[in-house]
DNA sequence: CCATTTATACTCTCCTTGAGCATAAGATGG
DNA sequence: CCATCTTATGCTCAAGGAGAGTATAAATGG
């Protein structure tokens, strides 16, 4: 902070310049899978320099997005902002500060010329994905990774409460997972020296973690956003922003439980939905089903009016 | 955004230069008043140019407010970070970026030599206090000029979703009052040039609203901050941050509705704190007191690490 | 001793939530 | 046409949580 905190904040101070990067988190669910808009060969997300032609920050992610993908960004919400002075290498170069948002879309078309293309995000948390029970790869691998870690610490006291962190972060030991902890987990396995991006020369060359690595702090970014975006589907309409405009209520709940990485009961889900009027029936039904075919629905924007942020309610709660 | 999203965010680009600012929303209760920490005669709040000595923008602002009050920071939280041109005046100057905190602390003595102190936040938003029921300058003063407002809208579908927003965010027409919405009520004020700090030439001459103005952009800083701390308190065990070490189950209410604006079942909270195991008696009972002297308890720091970011309730949910 | 004030223990009811059962309505293969 | 598979959809039930009220205890000042 400053040595002067009366000086008002509008008040330019010449040698702390920066420069400031935009960095998307730019989320759409196809067929039950959440993506996210990757560059680079989904080493890193869509940023660059923030152009200050525009009125606002949201204004200028809002314009580059739709230039992208072609159609509009239907929810934005910042994330997180990131300083950092080692984020070029030098020490003494240019400062930079990421501000990352996140952005919730339809997969569609991604503009041409662009290299941008969509990646699953569970390439890059495969111990997130827990629909099909708890993944292979949390017992297997991280599990006894972590607690060796755990058992690194200095002290027998301190082995014990980096086991119990562990433990309560990954649902480990019986515990109930939480999916909406996916920050706190890659920050413990970075931690731990688990995950490549952490570079600490750790001895051993190979990263023991599966899950892809992206450039610089973007995976840590992804996390932010994937944790914001559980935590908020519990309680906000958001999910319709991802759904086409029409859809039958299990394609609705597929998206949610790709999204939060865990199944939810059918019966209660559908019930939940239609108790809080957030769909209507379109009156077609949906074709090329197996089974049954069931209601088209399509998200009643009238809600968003009639009940503002008030509340939105999924099947999602902790037990 | 950017030109070339491909670019990683490292690269430095010349021409989007930037000063960076911190500006804090510092929170403390006493005596069942909330309390921001001002500076400017309560016009301003604290914030100056991010000093690149630090190693992030949290232990900047951690360092700066310990220096300030001389005890530690308990909780903080990153806010929300805005990008304006027309920060200092001129559209041509040097951009800002303000990085907004919110931090918990206890008032207590502010360091010698500086001129910060507290204030009481309802100063800046008489409206948001419902401890003794709505304001009366709710009914006498902001509802009129909604309405207003309302009716100068330009067609009657128009006026009347305009005062539909009005009623469901400041609660109007027998709707519930919901106190997460401080934001919100805000922005509408504004929306409305009903805030002197919009200050759109408005035709009259003196701000119709009661509440203190403040500097620039920091009273919806502010406003943010509160939003964030009403709503996190329903689900996280900050309160405690703004507790003295020792403390009667009333005491701890009193904070609790004095942040949120609204009184709870005395009952029903005293049975969730306790069945939560958040606190313990530390033995002693309150001096100093009329009527039955309470048990003092202590807030139980272990449950941070057995339930980690879990959750912990207050009885606040909206009916 | 009484009124007053606060503390604390219980109770009761309604609603939500998790979970399961049963039935309906299509397709498909014999 | 029937058996079977798959998904859709309606209904019930029990446990727990949340809101609100009643009753009693323990202090103080007259």
């Amino acid at each position: 902070m400053a040595r002067s905190p009366q000086k008002k904040a509008s008040a330019p101070a010449s040698g702390n310049a920066v420069t400031a990067d935009l960095v998307a988190v730019l989320v759409a669910v196809t067929d039950g899978t959440p993506k996210i808009m990757t560059i680079a060969g989904g080493a890193a997300l869509p940023s660059g320099p923030f152009e200050f032609t525009h009125r606002s920050l949201q204004t200028a992610l809002r314009a580059w997005v739709e230039a992208q993908t072609g159609h509009p960004l239907g929810y934005v919400e910042q994330l997180y902002t990131f300083a950092d002075r080692g984020r070029s290498g030098d020490a003494k170069g240019p400062h930079s500060v990421s501000i990352s948002y996140l952005g919730l879309t339809r997969e569609d078309r991604v503009g041409e010329g662009f290299e941008a293309h969509w990646s699953g995000w569970y390439d890059y948390f495969p111990w997130e994905d827990h629909r099909a029970g708890a993944p292979a790869c949390l017992a297997k691998i991280i599990a006894p990774q972590l607690k060796a870690w755990a058992k690194a610490a200095s002290s027998p006291m301190l082995q014990r409460e980096r086991w119990q962190r562990c433990a309560i972060t990954f649902g480990l030991d019986d515990r109930d997972w939480n999916e909406e902890l996916v920050l706190q987990r890659y920050e413990l396995l970075w931690e731990a020296s688990l995950i490549p991006e952490a570079g600490r020369a750790h001895g051993r060359e190979a990263p023991v973690v599966p899950g892809k690595p992206m450039t610089a702090d973007h995976r840590r970014i992804l996390a932010t956003g994937i944790a914001r975006l559980r935590a908020k589907i519990k309680y906000r309409p958001v999910v319709f922003e991802l759904m086409p405009a029409e859809f039958t209520l299990l394609q609705l709940q597929r998206s949610v439980e790709a999204l939060a990485g865990r199944l939810v009961h059918k019966q209660n889900f559908r019930r939940l939905i239609e108790q809080q009027e957030l769909v209507e029936e379109t009156g077609a039904m949906a074709a090329d089903t197996v089974g049954r075919p069931a209601k088209l629905f399509r998200f009643r924007h009238a809600v968003l009016a009639e009940r503002a942020v008030a509340g939105t309610k999924l099947p999602l709660s902790r037990t």
